[in-house]
DNA sequence: GTCTATAATTTGATAGAC
DNA sequence: GTCTATCAAATTATAGAC
């Protein structure tokens, strides 16, 4: 993958925090690297294939901290948890799978294929953990939820409020 | 209210549920009703306002039914959870203001306070019915998240597993 | 209140030069 | 790989007839 199509990744990710497959264009996408948008075809021939590609790698970035986090003894509650709560506090604020998972009902099938596989990855992998599969799934509901919300009140303290009792480890927070 | 004003606010609606604030036009909001777009422009001068007042509508709506079940009895944990699952078995099966809220990073303000006002109005009767503030919240959380996950696998039975501690009254579902 | 007509802009995507 | 140029379609919105 060369830099200019990460930079590509970056800015479409950036946009779609925001509005979802429709919250972004190639025009916007390509001003925000320094191209043309003729040169985002280039990298992404259609807009699907570029959503797409957005939503494979942030699955596969998040795939790899949580293996880490867990590896290095992190309890499973807080591993998915805390990976959100610092997207909450950061300046992009909306995890971008999140909002085009709220929207999947209109999303080109590629896409949507993608962000299945991306809730499907996270509810396996906390059951690879040990939880239930009831657990899991409360657990990535929280959280989904708790983003949501939060954003949607402007306020990121609600994501606190919705995740104080999944806390096993009782870190300093 | 007119009748017209009502479909064109049902025709929005549907449509919102799939793509929020960016997923429907004009003119598929006035095919769906039979009319022309500058028709939808007469009841609702900009999309800003349209939108606004179906979130408002909506609002409206569920605040009533949360009142109605509250006094009829129902345990407070379980209004909201039932009223969602209502949504998500429908055809329909988002909130559409679950959509919007994910994607409120770029929403225009008036849409932005119309969604923060239904947020804060379904943590406010809860707490109001008697449930402490984090218990609201995660209660909201859980629902709202569990819509998401839901559509997003595609699968009504998520939510089920997302909010089954939740249920008070142990109603067949 | 609804229509036709249209303005002004943006959209995703392609062709072809360099 | 990136550019200019362009396309066909869709977008929000307005003016004015009926």
């Amino acid at each position: 993958m060369s830099s200019i199509a990460e930079s590509i990744l970056d800015a479409a990710e950036r946009r779609m925090r925001g509005g979802g497959f429709n919250g972004f264009s190639f025009r916007e996408v390509a001003d925000d690297v320094g191209i043309k948008s003729s040169s985002v075809h280039y990298h992404f021939p259609t807009k699907e294939k570029l959503a797409a590609a957005v939503v494979h790698r942030y699955a596969d970035r998040l795939g790899e901290r949580i293996d880490r986090e867990l590896a290095g003894g992190v309890d499973p509650y807080d591993v998915l948890t805390n990976a959100f709560r610092g997207t909450v506090l950061s300046a992009n604020r909306m995890c971008p799978v999140t909002v085009l998972g709220a929207g999947s009902l209109g999303l080109p099938e590629e896409v949507a294929a993608e962000v299945r596989r991306f809730f499907r990855m996270c509810l396996g992998k906390l059951v690879g953990a040990g939880l239930l599969p009831d657990e899991a799934t409360e657990l990535l509901a929280i959280i989904t939820g708790g983003m949501v919300v939060s954003a949607a009140l402007n306020d990121s303290t609600t994501y606190d409020r919705a995740t104080v009792k999944l806390w096993r480890s009782h870190r300093a927070i």
